[in-house]
DNA sequence: TTGTATGCGTTATCAG
DNA sequence: CTGATAACGCATACAA
């Protein structure tokens, strides 16, 4: 048990000659302090390697700084680029993020939230999983603001933010249609999130309208290995698809890696592919993978932007597009 | 600015009719409390919602349950896995993980370290750059953890975790010598990180013994647009190369597409490639790279595992091994 | 086992 | 502009 040794205001101002009150204002923005004494205060803190302790001034203000991102499998492409963005802009924005990981089912989102309102953070942004109603109550009752990305349900006080996932679908149908494809499919893990859900739905609906019925096939996690494994239930059917939209990225890739290495298939020649998220790995020469951009930067924004202004009782709404990005899974363009 | 409600202990010690210290108690684990009373504290603080407020714990007892995790470049696949196992290890200790961006240049390491201090975090782990000594002196002196992952410098009091990385570099040297390479290249970037370093001294070194000299060449960052650069430049040589050794996966998925799709090499049989990490992409079908896997969750256990054991003064060191994985994209294995 | 009193490091309030 | 004093919510030594 190692007991810490900080220094505290108390030493700075027994050493500066000068009463705490001057030590807090001299590291409070805006405090009407003399240079003088902010001279000597910041000299005898240089020297003793004082620092403002967050926690008694959290405790003060009723205001951590600490923001909460709630989030599993967090090695996964998109997942990781949100958080760096997230945790930069929380940065410029004078906030600092805590990470909480909800791999493993036990510890569930609730907790999470729970762990959140132990520590007071400011605000929760969730990634990952749906929290309870109850535990969402009571973060807003507490005070906690709340952002929700890509969760689509609605929850009270609660910023929710979400893509056109049924458009951009929409849009993919499209350009297969242009493309020539007949024969189409949908490659969806089993996960049932609601964006993956309203991608699969969104593509559906518009070859429903044009008459055409897609083969859908979901299977495990969303990653690259259950793209294999849709890759080789949907290349094996009778009619094999000449297009397939895969729910992300990660999907994608697997698809592909299977059609051209498994099946023989060329891209876009016999096979036309698109994913969704626009993962760095979709840009690489194996890939070019046309695929659907999700606005990172934007929604990270967003969300910070959220977070500085007065709260309002009833629940937010930001509605964002993914970007169409042409590659060559996809012939013409 | 909204006002924080947050129901205390004197709230929940009024409604069940205790007194404070009784519901103090109730919430520290091995504190003598009778069943009677701790039924009613529990019921109370059920019904108000009552979370005990880690930042007052944390000032009490000194000890914030915070571990500050500071890194840049987080959406790198090697970087994201690292902080999934660190966080996940974390919270099973009961610690919760702080992250601190140092993407930007002017919040550098240094300035994550202050604000780890401010936050009075139980310890500070660095995956990225190198702090000043003076900056984690203080750190030691205040009685607050340190660990540096791969950074290869020696720090009072600091655990130093690093891997055997010329070992590994010189393995990756005999094995292309026994698949019959003779023109031998090293692919680097220019970061001039420690790890980084190692594996091109130990792969020279090697390759010096057999009397052999390797064309060494480093560009930008420690990315796959990097590697294609790279890749550039060396198959462009007179004497082109006919292994490349990649000091990580990253710059090695490069090098592999551009050799494949720009200079038309087939690997392994014109070319050999060999990369460090085993990032998930490494195993991925267009790969198959041939890589030393990083023991990710074997740091993370080491690293958790020091912060519960007592400080010692003197600065302690783990050297772990990397493991050769062996794929396609090198002959013979 | 329980309650009372005190202190942790900070900021806000108020008198000077 | 400055200094004393009262909170903030919690844990603990001590007395009961």
């Amino acid at each position: 048990m190692s007991r810490k040794i900080f220094v505290s205001a108390k030493d700075v101002a027994d050493r500066a000659g000068v009463s705490r009150s001057a030590v807090s204002r001299t590291f409070t923005p805006g405090a009407s302090v003399s240079e003088e004494t902010r001279r000597k205060v910041v000299e005898a803190a240089e020297a003793l390697g004082y620092h403002v302790n967050h926690l008694a001034r959290g405790l003060m203000r009723n205001e951590s700084g600490l923001v909460c991102l709630i989030v599993s499998e967090i090695d996964t492409p998109y997942r990781a680029n949100l958080i760096r963005a997230l945790s930069r802009q929380l940065q410029n924005a004078s906030k600092i993020a805590m990470l909480i990981n909800t791999d493993r089912p036990d510890k569930s989102v609730d907790d999470a939230l729970r762990l959140a309102i132990s520590y007071r953070a400011d605000a929760s942004i969730v990634l990952s999983g749906m929290p309870d109603k109850s535990i969402t109550d009571l973060c807003v009752k507490s005070g906690q603001r709340l952002v929700l990305i890509n969760r689509d349900e609605q929850r009270e006080g609660a910023l929710m933010i979400n893509l056109h996932d049924r458009e951009a679908a929409r849009r993919a149908f499209i350009a297969f249609h242009r493309a020539g494809c007949r024969r189409f499919a949908f490659a969806n893990s089993d996960a049932g999130t609601p964006s993956l859900m309203a991608r699969e739905e969104g593509f559906c609906q518009a070859a429903r309208e044009h008459g055409i019925e897609v083969v859908v096939e979901r299977f495990g996690a969303t990653r690259y290995q259950s793209g294999v494994t849709l890759a080789q239930r949907l290349l094996t059917r009778e009619a094999r698809p000449d297009a397939i939209f895969c729910a992300n990225d990660l999907l994608a890739c697997g698809v592909m890696d299977t059609a051209r290495h498994q099946f023989k298939l060329a891209i876009p020649d016999d096979l036309c592919v698109a994913g969704f998220d626009d993962i760095e790995q979709a840009s690489w020469a194996s890939y070019q993978l046309t695929t659907f951009a999700q606005p990172v930067e934007r929604i990270a924004e967003e969300a910070v932007a959220w977070l500085g202004q007065p709260m309002v009782s009833d629940n937010s709404s930001c509605k964002l597009s993914a970007e169409l990005i042409w590659r060559g899974s996809v012939r013409g363009g």
